[in-house]
DNA sequence: AACTGGCATTGAAAATTTTCAATCTGAAAA
DNA sequence: TTTTCAGATTGAAAATTTTCAATGCCAGTT
């Protein structure tokens, strides 16, 4: 794991507001004077596949801001088994229930190289008084949090094992801003859908000898969603 | 559907302040200065089982505080069926995406008889500005929400259907104020947990022969919750 | 170039779930 | 009380998924 923080630079969060992807980030409406209200460092931290940025049960005081990368969050059956609730993105907020003062509920791992703004709760907390614009940004957080913990009940659990690979992949390619996209372990899948590993890669392989899908290079792949809409959806 | 609607005596909210499950609800941190506040009437409105509050897609000024009994949110896929993604009793808050400006994500749908307190979007807006404790009241619920969801996914979702059955009675029971609980109709169960009506019916079948459960009147039952933990959690 | 370790894929049998059609049951209505 | 009917249950066959064991396939090292 690197961590990148040069305090002095941060101090007062002088950066974010050039920040490359300020618009979809929490701070996105705040002005100069909300900027100068902040006196903790908020952290640019980078993380390697397969890390994890904080553990279920931990009481941690910071949210994170996700701007680059996929993560995964997690959580583990008393059986011992791992259900992936929720993939987060550019723009996604990691460790929300942090601000409502519970411990954290899942894990975070990511799945590939992630870059992250680490905001402590503080921050928030402060900012919160002064700024109602920070109230909205943050609603519309939660908000998509939850529609995206709706649409995975909706789509990822529901129907057999081959709809679900195919609706996994659909969204995947949605959320990616490239024309490819990235393809997680047939293990990951199995996590996300409730299926096993095999049935996974079974899906996973019969989409590809049917053309629907081709991997390219690293963990990323293409996919044609006409003709897995059609099939699936 | 009956709705009681007294305005005169509820313009203002005055009788917000004496309401029987004022502490589980969004205003239980308002003072007197904050009922004032309020100029837009809070309905008070009953529901007959099976009845639709609001409608997916609907754009509704208002959100809902569960006052008594269970409302389920349901999904519908493209492909026409449906798949209910939470459940709401006392105290939860239905419609929390219209505050955020969205359009309602589900249909919400009484199971029983539900008495809900109906609060105009405008109501919370306006009191969002000067009460920092219904930000508070409101982060709350968005978070409740959200861990609602994660727990429907790794419980209701996950394994197999006995499993999913038996997690589902557990999840009733435990949030059941009483000591009996309401049991869904199979078709319910199914929509819940993914699994058709006729598994969902084998497993509660199955549950009631080995005694671990017992149906009481009128849609309601008891569990033995102690053997059902051993046998599934 | 050969080796290695971690995934992915595949196949076949076992287990589970769905499907579909028949009953069964209990509560409300006549 | 009898009728009626929606929902619940059941059974058996078909379909799907899991399980478990065996290869296969790279990418990164020796």
């Amino acid at each position: 794991m690197k961590t990148i923080q040069i305090e002095n630079a941060w101090r007062g969060a002088k950066r974010c507001k050039n920040c490359a992807i300020r618009h979809l980030v929490l701070f996105a409406d705040l002005d100069q004077a909300d900027f100068d209200r902040i006196h903790h460092p908020i952290d640019d931290i980078e993380f390697e596949p397969g890390s994890r940025i904080y553990r279920q049960g931990d009481d941690m005081p910071f949210v994170y801001t996700v701007r680059s990368g996929l993560v995964k969050l997690e959580q583990s059956r008393p059986n011992g088994d791992k259900r992936i609730v929720r993939l987060l993105s550019q723009g996604d907020l990691a460790g929300l229930e942090n601000l409502s003062g519970q411990v954290a509920e899942h894990d975070a791992i990511t799945m590939d190289h992630v870059k992250v703004c680490r905001i402590p709760r503080s921050v928030i907390n402060s900012l919160q008084r002064d700024t109602p614009n920070l109230h909205n940004a943050l609603m519309q957080r939660w908000q998509k949090a939850l529609s995206g913990a709706d649409n995975w009940i909706t789509r990822l659990s529901t129907g057999n094992a081959k709809e679900r690979v195919a609706r996994l992949l659909l969204l995947l390619d949605e959320n990616s801003t490239d024309d490819c996209f990235f393809l997680p372990t047939r293990e990951d899948m199995g996590a996300m859908l409730g299926i096993t590993t095999e049935s996974a890669s079974k899906a996973t392989a019969e989409f590809r000898r049917q053309q629907w899908l081709k991997p390219l290079s690293q963990n990323r792949a293409w996919i044609d969603t006409t003709k897995l809409h059609r099939q699936f959806d």
